[in-house]
DNA sequence: TGCATCGTACGAAAAACATCGTACCTTTGA
DNA sequence: TCAAAGGTACGATGTTTTTCGTACGATGCA
């Protein structure tokens, strides 16, 4: 059943399908092949492993693609930044009961934020 | 084979796991009857299902209990701000390449962040 | 033409997670 | 004393996620 645009709230993202996402977003549309390249820079990976999670990904809909060509290009469906803001939501809701500044605090603390990034987002406000 | 206090590193907590997590945050130290009350105001689940699951957190290593009593006390092993670093170490890895000032722009733009919370933060920096 | 290469489709197995039933032991109190 | 209540142990099952083998069609080129 491929997910046409209806209004349908798509699923989150398992972890492996996250990986992909990932590559999906920072170079764009992509063949399996890419996609599993790039993967396998990381971990070891199938090239049918990668083929059949993006298939999958493609009947959840949460990837489209372009089959005019014999390589089939795959395609989010959803744009990165609400896929992400999805995933922080829930993030700061199960950890910080949905409190933003409680997540900033933990995020202070932790030495994991250089001088510069403290900088920048003091800029920000 | 019971996780002694070798410098091992534990592995993270599922989502099931996470919720048990996050009562003995709240309340501290529990019974297996007690976390699983909690459990139950939000949803469903049978009493062995969470004794269960916390017996295998504990054969992981994440949860330590004191068996002095036939109502076994259950303790995380670690303390919820390092597992919560962890996860968000993780989260911010994977989602902003490492830079929290990319998370801290994100959640400033979506809009779910209060005018009350962003005066907290700022005061914090 | 024919074969090596590169592509998709898809069933099925493996692995990870989550849930529950049943067995059995201890405690309690009528 | 003995049955009900409440505790742990643990195998089995269900579900979801992940991985892979095999089949088979397209393409390219010697």
């Amino acid at each position: 059943m491929e997910n046409t645009s209806t209004g349908k709230q798509l699923p989150e993202p398992t972890k492996a399908e996250l990986e992909i996402l990932q590559v999906l977003w920072e170079f764009g549309p992509s063949t399996v092949r890419f996609v599993n390249e790039q993967l396998n820079l990381q971990k070891d990976v199938n090239y049918t492993s990668t083929l059949k999670q993006m298939q999958i990904m493609t009947e959840k809909g949460i990837l489209k693609r372009d089959e005019s060509q014999m390589k089939h290009i795959y395609i989010p469906v959803e744009a990165e930044e609400k896929t992400k803001d999805q995933l922080l939501d829930r993030f700061v809701n199960t950890l910080y009961k949905g409190s933003a500044s409680r997540l900033m605090m933990q995020l202070l603390g932790n030495e994991k934020i250089s001088k510069e990034e403290i900088e920048a987002i003091k800029k920000m406000l």
